[in-house]
DNA sequence: TGTCCATTTGCAACATTGTTGCATAAAAAG
DNA sequence: CTTTTTATGCAACAATGTTGCAAATGGACA
């Protein structure tokens, strides 16, 4: 996606298109992986733009809540954001590289591939997580 | 379990049974859930103990070594720590309430059972994340 | 094109969670 | 009780993220 038609997207929504808001959208767009603040920030500094460290993090929160980007807990404790926000409330499956961190989402793939990962990936675990409220807070 | 029978436990191991990790451990198991290091430390001051913030990460850390827990990380960038280390590397399904954080095993339920949660427990969402090496790292 | 105002940005200070180095205390073996 | 090994407490540090506030700026409108 072409910076100019990541700034009409932004128009379109009456939202501000500052080059944080498009540079960082487009990093994310680039990666076709979910980037840790960290890795957004040195994504930035190769092309050249210099931003803030606590204007990357509201930029990304800024993202989240437009739902063009979503947001998911690493196993380090750190968060790693998305783009392609617009499946659902991340509902998907993801997977995580056990070694290096890497996160993609698998959204684009069928349940019955889920089982059958893509060409190249290892399977080593599979972990599910059931979300809801508790007895104590229903 | 008894604090007593925790001691007996480490010295069939041949482990050291320090105070810090005997008290650990006993409110690991009469929690019945995970819990954050933050949790731990209260609930050993309920009890008089008091530990060094540094020793409880430490000891923590041992009884996960040692497979006495098992270790989680949650969406609040903390680990939740949970006694029943014996069920093989915390391949289960958990639980967790998106209200108050509460967090539980789910290792005891048949997987028909996943589905329908016990009772009082209210569904919201599954996420299942797949973990093992991706291309770059294989 | 210039003016204005709500919003965004940068900076400094702070919070939380967790880790490391090292001297001292204590567990367990003999 | 003495010795040896290991665990503990303390201080200092690191990583990640948040908050308050003054200055800069995007975009609407004249
Ligand atoms: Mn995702
Ligand atoms: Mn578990
Ligand atoms: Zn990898
Ligand atoms: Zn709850």
């Amino acid at each position: 996606m072409l910076q100019m038609d990541i700034m009409q997207l932004f128009k379109e929504r009456r939202l501000r298109a500052t080059p944080a808001r498009v540079s960082t959208l487009d990093v994310l767009l680039a990666a076709g992986r979910a980037l840790s603040h960290h890795e957004v920030e040195d994504a930035l500094a190769d092309k050249g733009e210099r931003l803030d460290r606590v204007t990357l993090y509201r930029t990304l929160d800024f993202l989240v809540e437009e739902s063009l980007a979503h947001r998911l807990s690493g196993e380090d404790r750190t968060w790693r954001f998305s783009a392609q926000g617009s499946h659902t409330g991340h509902a998907h499956p993801h997977f995580r590289c056990e070694r290096c961190g890497m996160t993609r989402c698998l959204s684009d793939l069928k349940p019955a591939m889920v089982v059958g990962l893509p060409e190249g990936y290892v399977f080593q675990q599979a972990e599910l997580t059931i979300r809801g409220l508790c007895p104590g807070c229903t």
